[in-house]
DNA sequence: TCACGCAATGCAAGCGCTTACATTGCCAGG
DNA sequence: CCTGGCAATGTAAGCGCTTGCATTGCGTGA
């Protein structure tokens, strides 16, 4: 059997009419009389047509196609941003695709020239930091795009997010307050990440504010990952001189040190604290529950989507948007004891 | 200024060459000659060109695009098997698009839709159980397809996974041989997911296997969620005659059960014990870390990429594969006491 | 009754690429 | 020196859709 799919012209054919006016009564139904709308779907449903995606996409110079580029899929920090961005466009008709860079600026700059070669009409990007190959490419192409996930004051691009620096020293002000002085970070690794850098910075600008010396903060970088947040904490608590202390640049770090906490028979928040950052879901799991800082997903997620469609429509998306990221109280953050 | 993105023509232009060659040099280099080819690679270079996407699918036929249907993005069940099944799939030149579909069939089918209407090649699906509608569709559109995260020897259609019936049996096996009597099961739910059916099935075989009556035991049914988990879990503690065992259908409702628990002081695995299916990475984390069913997701993954490719090509993929998922022995299943 | 305007529809030119087929030019063998 | 064969390249016909512009036909006001 021919098995060809039907096309606009058979359509056409089938409702007598020609394929501008099944092209128009699909994409543009108020440009057609009742009569022929109705005749014309009639058509498509007998028909099962179905638009060609290429075909589509090469006439009207535009996908309907968003893309994101995330740092990783494997852990959920970006899934409820995601989601909440995908149901925002999904309310206008875009698609969502999504790529995943692994924390690697190579890779971004080949997943973004991917994605505009697939016909992303737009792009969401996580933080700042990126090749000038990427914002080069960006510029070029005149690629729509915002960055998500960060608020910097000090950048002109569009973005929407919080401040990472202000968050954190907003917890650190908090730890230095119950009496820690002896405090140690375990971090993201900051190279080519702005958000972790801004977190570390947060942290130091804390401890300089109470009058100590930021440089004594004990700071290890590891990539993310469970397992590293527990070798990271394993080794803090080697020493003498114990921190009472560990802030961590994420949840997924606070996780693992939190659970190489258990097994080395550290109990916190009585023998040492420990505090993570983003509030997903694994911080209400862990035993004891995760003090954390709250970060807005969902907003950053919606709101992107529509400084995102604003954009590509050629309206003016307004201003960055800086949302609040609050302090999460839990149950692994106590006072010093002494 | 006229931005106009470069096209094939104003490389063959520049190059000196027709377009042809140049749509030769690009797609398939050992037909042209290598001074050819670099007098094209340059001019790619300096123009900086890159193909349009709808026009190569409209004249290819083929978007070099699978796509992928999940249950859900939210959590990381799917994670894992998605990344492998990637990885695989990029390494023949291929993009992955991903679509969730929230567990409602309806979704399914518009999402499968949409991923046909982007010029999906292939779709990766998940579990057997859909609508008729979605395999007319697939049949009718001449779709190849997989179905993977399950094996059903009595399912003809193409598919990778192991059996979840036979799996969870022999988790239940081994709590009925530790004594427990009085069993209870969270699961998902399980219309239109046979994968959650057949715990449930797994579990009244081992029961009835044991000269029990399977009739007997307590199951609660619910959407998947950890705070389900918990709720369900607590709704199950309330009545006299507590189970001293409850199975649950995956690890995040094992999470949510768990942290139930610990609220309300019952000691696991002491009073009573408590077991998951999946094992992600929450299963580890979660305290005590649970006794669970390992799943083989990244075999999965990649097992599935090579099947499709292979069905993309036109090629024999041989028949459906079972994998092995085996009993990961943590801390949350003891004996029962007394 | 006649023109005029406007809504509905048709016509046909692309959009940028792939590829079947035609052409060219070169080399080896006779 | 001629010719068949082959590798390299060119020519041009679509692929299925959108859309600017042309055409049709109707209702309206003068």
């Amino acid at each position: 059997m021919d098995n060809h799919l039907p096309t606009l012209e058979d359509v056409a054919e089938r409702a007598g009419v020609s394929t501008a006016t099944v092209s128009r009564s699909l994409n543009a139904p108020d440009r057609v009389s009742a009569h022929t709308r109705d005749k014309v779907m009639a058509a498509v449903r007998e028909l099962g047509y179905a638009p060609n995606f290429g075909a589509q996409a090469l006439a009207a110079k535009r996908t309907n196609t968003f893309g994101a580029i995330i740092p990783t899929m494997e852990n959920a920090i970006f899934a409820r941003g995601l989601q909440a961005f995908q149901e925002e466009l999904s309310r206008e008709g875009i698609t969502l695709l999504v790529a995943s860079s692994s924390y690697s600026p190579e890779l971004e700059e080949e997943q973004m020239r991917a994605l505009v070669a697939r016909g992303a009409d737009a792009l969401l990007l996580i933080g700042h930091d990126r090749t000038p190959e990427c914002y080069a490419f960006l510029e070029h192409r005149q690629i729509p795009h915002v960055v998500a996930w960060t608020y910097d004051k000090t950048r002109a691009r569009l973005s929407i997010g919080f401040d990472n620096r202000k968050a954190m020293k907003a917890l650190a002000d908090r730890v230095l307050d119950l009496g820690h002085r002896t405090i140690a970070m375990i971090s993201a690794e900051t190279a080519g990440n702005d958000r972790a850098r801004e977190r570390v910075e947060g942290v130091k600008d804390a401890i300089e504010a109470s009058g100590l010396n930021p440089a004594a903060l004990r700071l290890v970088e590891t990539p993310y990952a469970i397992a590293n947040g527990a070798s990271a904490f394993e080794a803090l608590m080697q020493g003498a001189d114990r921190p009472t202390a560990v802030l961590c640049g994420n949840d997924v770090l606070a996780a693992g040190a939190l659970s190489m906490a258990r097994k080395l028979g550290i109990d916190v928040p009585g023998d040492v604290s420990i505090t993570g950052f983003d509030d997903i879901e694994i911080a209400e799991i862990v035993t004891p529950p995760l003090t954390t800082v709250h970060v807005p997903h969902r907003e950053m997620g919606r709101g992107a989507a529509r400084l995102l469609v604003a954009l590509r429509n050629g309206e003016d998306p307004g201003p960055s948007v800086e949302l609040e990221a609050r302090l999460e109280w839990r149950e692994t953050l106590g006072v010093v004891c002494g």
